[in-house]
DNA sequence: AGTTTCGATAGATCGCCACTATCACTGCGC
DNA sequence: GCGCAGTGATAGTGGCGATCTATCGAAACT
């Protein structure tokens, strides 16, 4: 059986003329005469009643009928959503944010996101970057913005900007007193995630540290930390994008003398097919934050 | 589109992988390898992503699989339905039935029509020979049962039974007394059924006479008639299955001189493909009445 | 009786679907 | 490091089937 041949039968139903149907189809009377009666074959059973004057549907006819029309109508269905669908920038899209950017990134981004990209259905997926390589890899994610390069063959990524860090400190911290910190002096009294967070590596990294302070402080997210640094526990090294979050907790801020910075990028599938809409998501991030970075790097904030 | 297609699509999505598809579909892998991405083409999509061990769908893909799942169960429902249509005698079945046997032979036939043909939906409709005639030829009816002969070629027909006509008298009536009853005696002040009733010209052309007596009476049922007659309006010839009736309206009958019948046929399209059905239904009543008529015919009711 | 109109049929053509054989790539194991 | 097994994609071919034009046979209308 075929989408084509029940077409043909709605069609001989609605015109009750093999000629006229036949015309509506766009075949000639014999093509739709030869394929109706296969038609009846295959089913086993007379479709219509053929006389002089037209054709008339039987009763086994009007009985499959509402089967027919639904079996024509999810065909057109498909045609209908694939049209909608076939405009790579509509659809969900789900996007993977590490811990450490996804709560001051998303604010920023998601109004502008929403006004370039209206079609698409941005679904956002807070984990850490392992985790993160993982779905994406499993294909539970579409894309992934991350502050690490990826490697392997199966991914491929996209810078899209720079965010310095900065030092975080209580007001009545030592260093607090000095409109800019090296990162070496940092490393005194630091704080920094628990495993897994990609910040805790560059933080450290920053400072030339191997291991971490702090004993049992396992801060699972940015925001104790900043809490643990406002209440006089040590400093630590923040993210530019953090700042207006760390100023809120009452810690103050100060820009880094070698001007550490981590590369936000964006990665994806080298094979997922919907490139344009990472492409187009990252643009719109880019856009939005291509102002933040130069001015984070001269250290206003 | 094809159907075929949408099978295979479903079975890659099962599968997530080709080979095992195409082995589900029983199929080479090439040819779902190559439908698949045809069908990605005419739906403008990607509806795969290719990876070195499988396949997964995209979102796309899954946005369709809705549609995709609902045309191929209407398509499978429609062999369903049309393996359980393929028997004749099941399905609906309108049988129309003139007025003057529809009451009496309706109770009689209604029981073992159903156990003959349980899968047959009798839709029974009441008319006259004329409008049912026209039904027939309009597919309204599937097949008629008339007193009649029917004429031309679009129509068949075949007899069912012989229907022996009684006289119907008052008690009252001079003519009660004898134990037959010549068609002509009958004429004086027999009362007939309106126009239209094939009943009314068979009864006048037993007794010879081509006009009605009855001025103003224009009854439309037999159950009229009788009662009328009952009331001392005047006589009446009735057909043997209504003998119970006329006998419960407290008439006497006398069989008739000349053995008057009208012979009951069933009529069809020549062109109708149930025929199955028709003789089926046709079968039943002839052998539920097969008794009956030689029963009447001797004048015993 | 001729004409028109209906659907069915015959025969030819072309396209598409299916096959086999093979390629290109990846990941795994020795 | 080099086969080997497994993946999906591609090439080339063959056959079936959908389609066409031309025609038929029947029926209805003029």
């Amino acid at each position: 059986m075929n989408l084509r041949d029940l077409r043909y039968l709605l069609a001989l139903v609605e015109h009750g003329h093999v000629r006229r149907a036949a015309e509506a189809c766009g075949v000639s009377q014999p093509t739709l005469s030869v394929q109706l009666r296969k038609l009846e074959e295959e089913l086993g059973l007379t479709l219509f009643e053929r006389a002089s004057k037209g054709v008339t549907p039987t009763a086994a006819c009007r009985r499959l009928l509402g089967h027919v029309r639904a079996a024509v109508a999810e065909a057109d269905a498909i045609y209908a959503a694939a049209r909608s669908l076939r405009d790579p920038l509509s659809g969900p899209f789900r996007l993977g944010i590490i811990p450490t950017l996804a709560p001051y990134l998303l604010p920023l981004v998601f109004a502008p996101l929403r006004e370039a990209l209206p079609a698409l259905e941005l679904e956002p997926w807070e984990d850490q970057t392992a985790a993160l390589l993982d779905r994406l890899r499993a294909h539970e994610l579409d894309a992934a913005l991350l502050a690490t390069e990826v490697e392997g063959p199966e991914l491929a990524s996209r810078p899209l900007f720079e965010e310095p860090f900065f030092a975080a400190l209580s007001p009545e911290h030592p260093l607090a007193a000095r409109a800019r910190i090296a990162e070496e002096d940092l490393a005194a009294d630091m704080l920094v995630l628990a495993d897994g967070h990609c910040l805790r590596d560059q933080a450290l990294a920053a400072c030339g540290r191997a291991g971490a302070l702090g004993g049992p402080l396992r801060a699972a997210s940015l925001s104790t930390l900043l809490n643990m640094v406002a209440a006089g526990y040590g400093t630590t090294l923040i993210p530019a994008l953090a700042a207006g979050a760390a100023q809120d907790a009452g810690l103050v801020l100060r820009p880094l003398v070698a001007r550490t910075a981590r590369t936000v990028r964006i990665a994806w599938r080298a094979a997922f097919p919907r490139r344009a809409a990472v492409e187009a998501v990252g643009d719109v991030i880019a856009g939005r934050l291509a102002g933040f970075a130069a001015a984070a790097a001269e250290g206003r904030i």
